[in-house]
DNA sequence: GCATTTGATGAAATCGATTACATCAAGCGA
DNA sequence: TCGCTTGATGTAATCGATTTCATCAAATGC
């Protein structure tokens, strides 16, 4: 590997010069600088990254961590932040969390350590230390927030209005003529949960159907979508619809509803969150609310380099539009039920 | 953040020592062991990483890249790599290749300028500058092969048996009964297909049913799976079963069929390949070959560092089980048909 | 008891960049 | 023509670790 000392020598200049010339070209002389240009482009000199770092404290990397990266949504999302990192010039650290605290602080203390110049967290729990870094540092603190937005943890964020994006979908399924309606949400610790819930409550109480809701807890997986769609199943007054908060849970729904030999949409409706990339090949094709991930992973990378670029600035979080994709999944009920 | 020289100070050595301490503890006596290890206690003290690197070149980082992160089969072998890398102490970093060679060359720089300590890459393709680097280094060149394997590549490997597991799902068909069994493979260029492709062809061999295939080339996608299952199904001797390289392809051929009226498996059983998480839980829940996507990612993390750690050695090309999972979209063929 | 080995530690070079400061020549105004 | 500004470039310090070599004391052998 060539060193910024092999290019100076080739081209007859100090290394000083040869660093001007590649970060600060205006600083030398056109000749000077295309002899640089030529000694670099002969020895093919790319500088060393680990010394710009030691220098610098820049390392040009990007820190993101998912709670679980096989999940088709949080994935799109990071095919979004890798696309917008990279054509930056930032490589993408990835850390899976699996939902656990322990890993959530390990991959804080790399942030800590400098190791990378930001952190794009998808999950909604931000780990105690960087809690503390966000206090001292304010909204300068390198730290952006993708799909979920808590105003109190005091970071940039990108992310849909998931409480509107809820209210959508309750209101397809009023306007289908729908009375009583399972909702399948997430932990409620997670304010994407709580704000789709939010949504949810609106809805039916301008449509006067709030003690029409049955309301059942999942963690956003498959497994606890036909857990909880069978509980709202077997209850004596059946919802005619259902309404999950990820397309996952949906899957299990519609999984819960065959068991029970419930066809989709004619005895029961049900509407997914995320449209995976899956959702319309389901059977039937699922009605769901389209998040925009790549979007979602382009603005929370571009909120991160607005940081990194210095700009003194406030937290900004960005609200990016959602879509009710409506599909096969959902149709009027039948006719002559409570 | 606490440097080596203040260790340095505060216990009373020199910054040497305490280099010593934490890589080499053996070589200091005993009571200055201690005062060092409570110096870097009280002072949380971590080394630099960049100055680490620069100094000795290791970046305790791996890079690996992918052709789709989106895809689910891959983002949980990535994830199995995220895990063994993390225990390892290596931070994982992920490059999303889009099937571009551009993105992969770029990528690929990356580990000529040991921006990392080793790549994993999940394609099947070796950019040009890499396979020069085998060629130069041999089988201590810090590059590992996942999920595909290609003798000529001249790297190590962790993959399954693919050539076996298709031939024990064309098997599988025969046991049932089909004849005509049309195959729904992947780009021809990559070996996991023409390995898969043989062992079809070896299984229809030894039940002489050569001539009942039908192939055609896919990418693995969704929509291809639909459009070749489409095809396929459309011919004036319909095949009684599909077999598709992927559970994607799997999924757009259940949509074909679907589109067609045709019953799955009443009118035409479908295996997949894989065995992503939503596998069991499409209408039918799918046959399909399940692949330890963990275990793969475990196995390719830990033949890169035994690479990384100096071993001489020579190339391993790690096969791991696979199994074929028997659900319900798999069935003996109506009676009565040609 | 003296020479020599052994073990523990420190001094200083090194990795490869960036950048503050120094230097020097050319250009300018009066 | 002289002093001063301006622009271009070089010198050297610096980032924070690792590691070679030197030093010195203690232990060992004879």
């Amino acid at each position: 590997m060539a060193t910024i000392q092999d290019v100076a020598r080739k081209a007859g200049v100090s290394a000083a010069t040869v660093s001007r010339v590649l970060s600060a070209p205006e600083r030398v002389a056109e000749p000077t600088r295309a002899r640089v240009h030529a000694a670099v482009a002969s020895l093919g000199y790319t500088p060393n990254l680990a010394a710009k770092t030691l220098r610098t404290l820049r390392t040009e990397k990007i820190l993101v961590t998912v709670p679980d990266i096989s999940n088709p949504f949080f994935s799109q999302v990071i095919r979004g932040v890798e696309e917008a990192a990279s054509a930056a010039g930032y490589a993408v650290l990835l850390g899976d969390t699996r939902h656990e605290e322990a890993r959530e602080e390990q991959y804080a203390s790399m942030l800590r350590r400098r190791e990378a110049d930001g952190l794009i967290f998808l999950g909604h729990r931000l780990p105690a230390t960087l809690a503390e870094m966000v206090a001292a540092l304010g909204p300068r603190t390198p730290i952006v927030n993708g799909c979920e937005f808590s105003p109190e943890l005091g970071v940039s964020s990108a992310h849909i209005d998931n409480e509107r994006a809820a209210a959508d979908a309750m209101e397809h399924l009023y306007d289908l003529g729908h009375v009583r309606v399972g909702v399948i949400t997430g932990p409620l610790v997670s304010p994407i949960s709580r704000d789709r819930l939010a949504g949810v409550a609106a809805a039916a109480a301008r449509h006067g159907r709030t003690a029409d809701l049955a309301i059942a807890t999942g963690d956003f997986s498959i497994e606890t979508g036909a857990d909880q769609a069978g509980a709202l199943l077997d209850q004596p007054t059946r919802p005619t619809a259902l309404f999950c908060f990820s397309d996952e849970m949906a899957m299990g729904a519609l999984d819960a509803l065959r068991r029970r030999g419930l066809a989709c949409p004619a005895d029961v409706s049900l509407v997914g969150f995320d449209d995976i990339r899956f959702a319309r090949y389901l059977d039937p094709p699922l009605t769901t609310v389209s998040q925009p991930t790549a979007q979602i992973g382009h603005e929370v990378v571009r909120l991160l380099l607005d940081i990194l670029s210095g700009r003194p600035d406030v937290t900004r979080n960005v609200t990016l539009p959602h879509d009710l994709v409506v599909r096969a999944s959902t149709a009027a009920p039948r006719q002559g039920r409570g």
